[in-house]
DNA sequence: AATGAATGAGCCTTCATTCAT
DNA sequence: TATGAATGAAGGCTCATTCAT
């Protein structure tokens, strides 16, 4: 019952129809939120008819799966992550990648700036998807999937410096600092407009390097 | 035209309804979202008319408004702030009305342990409040009218300690704080259902204390 | 079923209160129409409960008659017309009461000059009496009611020039003159806003006196 | 926002599925009034879903332009006027055309005649039109986009008889008989049935001729 | 008598999705 | 493959009327 046949578009016409799609439903959104962009208005920004849409993707949902997916790919780069598991990015190199140069402080330093990079892109649209995450479980789940790898990565770079590290419950410690990082970024991009970024960027990186590597009785 | 009357009711039986079509849609946001609760839905759970909904209301938002309101008023009242200017609340005491007998480890762990109490509060609905406030600036704004006294309030606590700080942009760094808080409590209590609050607690009052109090290069 | 018992007010007090309520009505339904007043408004702006309203009157089509039959009363009483067949009106005397001393001219000039009259009191609310006429044939009843005696005083006056009259048709030459005079008079005053009143008079004398004393081969 | 994309149906079966909608409409507004005909109930009757209305219609006014619209290209195409700028109706003949052959009476008797085969044409709908020109003075303004054309063809046709004009006030003269006789035949058709039409058109043909070129003292 | 809280049928409109062409 | 006309469930809201107090 209902099993939709959904295309892949293989020629470049239809990639680039779907494409357009993509374009015109990240523009909308992020203008209007999800549910007010509805799939006529998009398939008509988008200069594709309805049935092509629904020829491409199950349904409204699912082409919103693959924008969260498409965000994260580029957001993720960067920092030599991607949910893709490509093949022609073997040899992208992220931030991240030699740490051994850096002082402590410029790592963080530089994992603030990332994450800020990464919310310059599509910033409309990434507070839409913060929106849809907090409403239901169900777009969290969707958004959730890619944010797993940045855990796992700030894992791994934090790991790095574990003899220096003055804290005990490392676990707790990369999530409450991913957790600040993210929400402190998110507010200064979304809601302050990025103005007072610069500042934010100093205190938050004095905060986590204290929060680390000093000692408390 | 269009000046609906709006009742206030002030009969036991009608205060208990309109009540009741609160309690209904607090349960019915918290479950499916804001858009998703239609206001049909609200009042058959309430079992009440929707007519009866729409003299107490004058649309959705307005309901939306006051269940906003009135979770701000329960979380804030522990911290002696409360939206209502009433009059018997003169002599209600909240955590931060004698800091003087505190260490400021203890202000920290209890300003912390606050606003996590504030968050056990129909926490489904205060998830669905932040979802809202991030999906548009109305909500948002509706939601910010009620923050603003938290900020407040943060900051006179803040500067009691002044002399001690050792932080040269106070603004920014009780922006970070509060945010980061809030962050932390809320990503606890939404998503992880408030299983690891006890670490969180800790590791959180370590970070901010060593930041506030901890001198650094 | 359904016979509610519908009060007539004796006590001065509930005289005035439904004197309020057609008030109100003839207000609001003179500025947003009959639908669009609704009886709560109604109430509201006379200053008492809908439950009394519907005390007094069946619905609202009920009160609408009363207020069309107020109306006539009024418009046709300096006509020596009226609908209540009253006690302390028998000497009322109307402008039709003695033609004897009038010339044929100065006669249709007076009557002419009565239905503008007629229309000045209350135009609003007459004009949206000749809508709810034109839309359905139980207004048009309503309002039917109280013209024909205008019709029927229309004939008896034309009947008594009726030796000098050059018309064959008398019926349908009262019937046209009549319909003739309402609609001027009704798009000078309703549309126009009686700006060309002078001069719809005059030319509106001339042409019933031409039609109806000058001989036509 | 609420660009609402209008459909032009080109198809034939879309055609016809407007023109049923608007069948629908005239039927049930004619019957019923417009503002009880339900655009639900006018979509049911038409045997068209109430999407497909909403794809032809910005709203119900909208529909109601249109058969404004619709009806005075019927009733004034006879007389050689037309709303539509058409192409094939160049070699339209009005009744107007060459007066040259008709005496005056002939050409008044004539003009009431074309008013009166407009008001055979769809009355009841025609009727519902007048009510709303005289409920508000929106819908008012719909029907006079329409009616002015018939204002200035007779205007014109009243030019051609300059010198034979026993008249002064030539504006007002032209603004009367247009009243009256759009009066006339109104309450005859709409009130009386036609039944006394033939009557109605000889005595009002006395009138305007009587008027118009008899002189007065 | 009087009140006004409460009712609920019904209105207009939107939009995700289907399916005949 | 692609189209877009068509669908209809569902949503927010109004208002004439009832009835318990």
């Amino acid at each position: 019952m209902g099993d939709k046949e959904i295309r892949v578009p293989k020629q470049k016409r239809s990639i680039e129809k779907k494409q357009r799609i993509k374009d015109a439903a990240i523009k909308l959104m992020s203008e209007k939120g999800y549910h007010s962009a509805s799939s006529n208005e998009i398939t008509k920004e988008a200069g594709v008819s309805i049935g092509t849409f629904y020829s491409y993707y199950k349904d409204k949902k699912d082409l919103y799966k693959e924008l969260v997916a498409d965000i994260y790919n580029v957001v993720l780069t960067p920092m030599n992550l991607s949910t893709e598991s490509g093949s022609e990015k073997d040899n992208v190199t992220g931030p991240f990648d030699s740490l051994d140069n850096l002082s402590i402080e410029e790592t963080v330093y530089l994992y603030i700036e990332t994450v800020f990079k990464g919310h310059e892109y599509e910033t409309a649209f990434q507070r839409e998807i913060a929106s849809l995450s907090e409403q239901s479980d169900e777009f969290r789940e969707i958004e959730m999937v890619h944010k797993k790898e940045l855990t796992e990565m700030f894992t791994s770079v934090l790991s790095a410096y574990k003899d220096e590290l003055k804290i005990k419950d490392l676990k707790t410690a990369s999530y409450l600092i991913l957790t600040t990082v993210e929400a402190a970024v998110h507010d200064t991009m979304f809601h302050n407009g990025g103005k007072n970024k610069k500042a934010v960027i100093r205190e938050l990186t004095a905060m986590i390097v204290k929060y680390l590597f000093i000692p408390y009785p």
